[in-house]
DNA sequence: AAATATTTGTCCGTATGTATC
DNA sequence: TGATACATACGGACAAATATT
């Protein structure tokens, strides 16, 4: 009767619980008040209290563990980006050969850091990873983990845990739409990794370059069909 | 057992939800599944399943009405900047460099495409950006936009929907972060503008390289401080 | 080290309001 | 009008993980 209606419950306590964050200037590690207390605080049943908290903590706002409670989460782009892709891969195969484009030339901008930053343990875990996914391949087997834990762990050490985030969010968008026939393993991937890894091991810096060049040069990571210039172009 | 640990249930759920959604390319209106129906396909309570739903709805996906269902919403990225970026935490000032020194390569990485797909429309679109841009900075007037509008129509023509999408996320982010001293006008930036321009009016390729390689080469995009190598560097 | 309390995770049941036919 | 389907909201109960004593 008193109360206002055509609000949902669980939509205002969502607000009340971010303005509670923000009021109380809460910092990461930081706990909110427990379920119970909330539940009380605001008048709300469990049930709609956790929906408001789940929906932080899916956000990448809060976090939960059980017996500890529910702290804020440190800042992260990762639902940012993983958003902003998804919000353009509706389109079939498009998007995505955009999305892959744009990690080529990230990935691509990044190996000069690469080659300056890996040291020779960050190399030997290349080799053992390398040597794992190799394994894998020869008997058949599922092989996406290993290719993207190839390429994360060439660029986990330059410390930009930006980077990291955002070439997650790109390959986890990949593998959602990903279509079954392209989870084969690709014969190609293992000689092109081999000749980056090598070049790594033998610092041998232009053959590295060639070799990151070659790797991103295959038909997958194509440019989306760019329109016909109308430059007069002065040199191909 | 067979269950996979350390995923919450409702984590789960909303994984595949978002996945059901993006991999049956529902548009805005489309009704997804009802509460008992995914229940029984997914083996989870109602509870657990309404969870992953509201966070939908929360965020902008979905939206439910008694007796009717739940429907696919058109998908906007207001609700995630308005409410996810709130913990202006200590750790969110290196995070945002890094997005700055990531943006730096992609538009680095895209500089070729765009000297060869640029025509004399959009360079002279550009123009007229610039002369604005220019006349509001001799008035001293708020020059964000205009910075943001010129790096924008360099990248449009390349047709990479993904792309555009993803800079103009990051120009957000930043805009969220950036604080009051740092919306003054750089005198440095219209120069830097102009010869970028001038380059590409005059086709000289070269000197847009130059250009570009020296607007990036500024201490706000500074790459974040790498750890430092071990690696005997033979060339630097 | 072990028992106990706390907190979240998950499930079930029930009642109510609303939209559709 | 009535009947049905659906989401909204509440409460209780137990399990699992963690913290505390």
């Amino acid at each position: 009767m008193s109360k206002q209606r055509d609000e949902k419950l669980y939509i205002k306590v969502f607000r009340e619980l971010r303005d509670y964050i923000l009021r109380h200037n809460l910092k990461p590690g930081d706990l909110i008040p427990t379920e119970m207390e909330l539940c009380d605080k605001l008048g709300v049943s469990r049930n709609v209290l956790r929906e408001a908290i789940k929906a932080m903590e899916l956000m990448g706002i809060v976090t939960s563990r059980p017996g500890r409670g529910t702290a804020v989460c440190p800042f992260s782009l990762d639902f940012i980006f993983q958003n902003v892709l998804l919000s353009t891969a509706d389109d079939s195969e498009k998007a995505i050969l955009e999305m892959l484009n744009i990690r080529k030339k990230i990935e691509l901008g990044y190996m000069h850091e690469v080659f300056r930053v890996l040291n020779y343990e960050h190399i030997r875990n290349l080799r053992e990873n390398f040597d794992r996914f190799k394994e894998r391949q020869e008997n058949h087997l599922y092989t996406l983990d290993a290719d993207h834990d190839f390429h994360m762990a060439m660029f986990a050490p330059l410390g930009n845990n930006t980077l990291i985030t955002l070439l997650e969010a790109i390959w986890q968008v990949d593998a959602i739409f990903r279509p079954e026939e392209k989870l084969l393993f690709k014969p190609e991937t293992i000689a092109e990794h081999e000749a980056i890894l090598r070049a790594l091991e033998e610092h041998n810096e232009e053959a590295f370059f060639a070799a990151m060049l070659s790797h991103f040069s295959m038909g997958k990571y194509a440019p989306a069909a760019g329109k016909p210039s109308l430059h007069i172009s002065a040199a191909d």
